[in-house]
This record gives C-alpha cells, structure tokens and sequence, in this order.
DNA sequence: TGTACATCAGTGAACGCGCGTTCACTGATGTAC
DNA sequence: TGTACATCAGTGAACGCGCGTTCACTGATGTAC
C-alpha cells in the first residue's frame, strides 16, 4: 500500500512502470463495475477474466482478494472526500449555504456511486477487516464537515449553549466530553462540546437519509427524494444553528 | 410463506407437525446463529451440516436459500417490531419518554443481534430480492413510532409548526406533502405534514446513529456510545417538539 | 553502442474447497375403510 | 382394531459451477558494465 502511494506520486520512468501503473488502476476500475454490477461480492477471477488476463495474474498486482478490496475502499473515501471538498463553498457562504452544498454533493455521490457507498457505509463485508490504511481516507470528508464547524464558530454564525468560548455544556456526561474534546482537539479547535455533538447528530442524519433512500427502506414511502433530503438538510441546519434558517 | 403462518396459528394435529414445526424452527435458530458468526454469507449446506442432516434435506423445508433468507429477514422485522411494542410506554407517559424508551429499545435489540440488524437495515444483500411478504414485517416498527406521534398530537405535546390542526407546511414542495399524506392516512391520522416530517427526520436519525456504532464508523472517536446515544435522541426529541426538554 | 545478467509480467495447470440444487430411493408416519 | 394405500422426511450420489491461492515456467523489459 505504502509503495503504491509512492509509485503514483512520481512520474513512471519506464515503460514497465507506466504498463504496471495503468494495468493496476484497470484492475480497480473492472473491481469497481463489478461490485457496481454484482453487489459487494468481489471476485478476483472474474476480474481477471475480463481483462484477458489469467486469474493468477492479477496477483502481480493485489497480493490477495482482500488488498483489492482495501484498494477500492480506500479510493471510495478519496472519491467521497474529493466530491465533499470541491463542492463545499468558501466560509463565507456561510455555513447553511455550505452544509446545504455539502450534504447535497455527498448524496449526490452516494446516488452515483451506490454500491461504493454501501461499501464504505453499509454493512461490515463478512471476512474482511479493515487495515489502518483506510482510517485516513475515511477522516478526509469529516474534516470537511468539521472544518465548516470550525468556520462558523469563528463567524460567530453557531454559539455554544454557553456562549461562543469553549465550555463544557454540563448536560453533557464527562466520557462524552472527553470523546468531544478528542474530536476538537484533532480537527476543529475552538467549536465547543454541544455544537461537536449537534455536529455529529446532523452528520450521522445525514448517512441515515442517504442509506435509507439507497437501501430502500423509503421504496414506496417517499417518492420525491430530493425535495425529502433537502428538506430534512434545512431541518438539521436550524438545529445546528439554533433557530429558524433563512 | 402464507402456509408456514397458517401452519404456526393451528396447533399441531400430528407427530409430523409437531416435528415439522420443530426443525423449521431450528432451521432458523442455526442459519440465524451463523449469520451472527460468519456475516452476512448464510449457506444452506453449512445450516444442514450442523443440524446433522443431508443438504438435500432442507428443502423439505424452504424451496431455496432466498427463502430461508426472506423467513430470516420476517423474523428479525418481528423481532425488532415486538421488542418495540414491548418497550415503548403507554401514551400517559409523555412523548419524550415514550421516544427514549423506543429507540433505546430499538438500539438495544440490535447491539444483541448485529447481524439480523444488518441483515435488514444495512446494505442490500447480493443477488437477493426482497418479497412483498417482507414488507407488512417491516412496516410494525414504523407503527409503534407513528403511533407515538399521532398519540403526541391528539395530547396536544406536539404541534405543526401551522398551529395543532392538520394543515399544509408551506415551506414543504407539493409531491412531498403528497407522500407525508399517504403515510399520515395509512399510520398517523391527525399528524400534520411537519410532524410527519420532522418525525423522519430523527427516525433516520436513530437508525444512522445506530448504524454508524455496529459498522464502526465511530470507533475510536466516541467511546461512550451509551451516553452519546442518549444525548442524541434526547436532542433528537427537543427538535421533535420545537422546544428544550425537561 | 553492445552484451550479460537480473528483474518482472503473465501463463497454465493444479489444489482443495464450498456452494445451490436435482433426483431416484427407502422407510417411517398418517389416513380411510 | 387392523389392513392397504398415500403422504411425507430424509438419504446419498451427482451435476456443474465458481472461488482464492500456489507454483514452476517462459519470454519480455530494464540495468550495469
């Protein structure tokens, strides 16, 4: 993995490195149209038949299933987190406007892109277990999303329950803060413990809406989807801010 | 399917039956216990293995795999519905406790049994399609929540945003207020749109939060799930009323 | 610029495994007279 | 109550399939002198 990430970096020298870099990155693509096409059951073999290649070929590229698996996994969280930063605006769009950009460009992904994203938000796949390599990758759209926390903090748009230092909000029990703290210290200083945690309550509404409309747990229920997230995007945003938007 | 519930309402008239009844039973009880050990890969070869008997022998009992599935999927709707009829306290006790009672009900059920949590809230199951006989299972968890709105509404603790009488949000597009209708006619007479909608709202809230803790996307970050729960729902429910709780 | 050696990509066969499903069968249980 | 027939549960063998992974190999590409 570590290699991998070098190899892209620098510019290919030779002809074999241009062949390989091309070849593994065919590899993921044909890996990525089949989960698309047969859900998250991933076959080395058929992969490999597709591209014309024997199936033991394959491991000149991934030294097994399951490092083929990271492989996609790690690029799912690049490509979310690519999508979340290019489409949030600059802080001074405010951060309705930003997280309204924001939520939208990650569901628009997820509806693009559904069996990537059930890969990284849906169930655990049965046998696999995620190396460290993926905790990275998986941090880049939060800090997106807490960066924006960040931004409003210092625009003075969200207050703390306790005004707009950080302080403990004392409903809060004091694992918690310390789980809350953890977070602001990591990723964004300054953003006191309730607005981290109305921050996390409208992040993980968020992943429950998109999962259940790309899960179908809405089929039949919901039929405009889209008027129904941003609806619901508004809804979380005056919760987070405190009062009415707009 | 409508025969096994036909043969589970009459008692057993037979030896057969009663044997019948038992190893379906058991069929279930070990393809449920193997879902929880190895994931979501259920093989009718390894249920029949352990139950001592030939594979062959199993469609005796279910016509194929996808049935045995599809009865796995009902059960754990059931499971999930009965757990939170159980919990949830009459409506004399307020819609606030009555919702914390619920989804800590809900959140508890699925901690026990992750896999049946996934089976049926998490990503959709290669190559499997879900039957029409899943969908009345699936909708009694949902009737305990609309339930509690409606009771919320004809108590007067809960109010649409238009005054207590069932009226249009104006903020809400047309084709949506059409789908909160139909769920309002079916489940919740009484409940106006923006109740309705914010009751999605943190109902999608609960199942991402629960979600994000059983597929590990806060491991590390949140240690005290316990708490963090609370706190949610508890918010969860001061956005449902429109006002602090307690 | 040319040669000798090392590196690497891809082959093809094989191993050992598990899977869902069908089918003709034996023997036990249930039913009608 | 006893017998004859029909129903059903479970067997065992087989079909045809796909899977991940290993291994000795050939031939092409790259590197050092």
């Amino acid at each position: 993995m570590a290699d991998d990430t070098d190899t892209e970096r620098s510019a290919p020298r030779t002809a074999r490195e241009r062949a390989r870099r091309e070849l593994t990155a065919e590899i993921k693509e044909v890996g990525r149209r089949h989960l698309a096409e047969q859900g998250t059951a991933l076959s080395l073999r058929a992969v490999a038949r597709e591209l014309g290649m024997v199936s033991s070929a394959v491991y000149r590229y991934f030294p097994s299933r399951d490092d083929l698996l990271t492989a996609l996994i790690v690029d799912a969280y690049d490509a979310v987190g690519e999508v979340a930063e290019a489409a949030t605006p600059p802080a001074d769009a405010g951060v309705v406007a930003r997280w309204v950009a924001l939520s939208g460009a990650i569901r628009g992904w997820a509806r693009a892109n559904p069996h990537e994203y059930a890969l990284i938000y849906g169930s655990p796949i049965p046998g696999y277990r995620a190396p460290v390599d993926t905790i990275m990758p998986a941090a880049r759209v939060s800090q997106v999303f807490l960066g924006l926390l960040r931004d409003g903090i210092e625009r003075g748009e969200l207050v703390g329950r306790m005004g707009d230092e950080v302080v403990d909000d004392p409903a809060i029990p004091a694992v918690l803060q310390a789980d809350l703290a953890a977070i602001r210290d990591a990723m964004c200083p300054g953003v006191p413990d309730s607005v981290v945690a109305r921050g996390l309550g409208i992040w993980t509404e968020m992943f429950g809406t998109i999962s259940f409309e790309l899960f179908g747990h809405m089929h039949k229920v919901i039929n405009d989807y889209d008027a129904m997230f941003e609806l619901q995007m508004t809804r979380a945003a005056e919760h987070l801010l405190g009062r009415p938007v707009g």
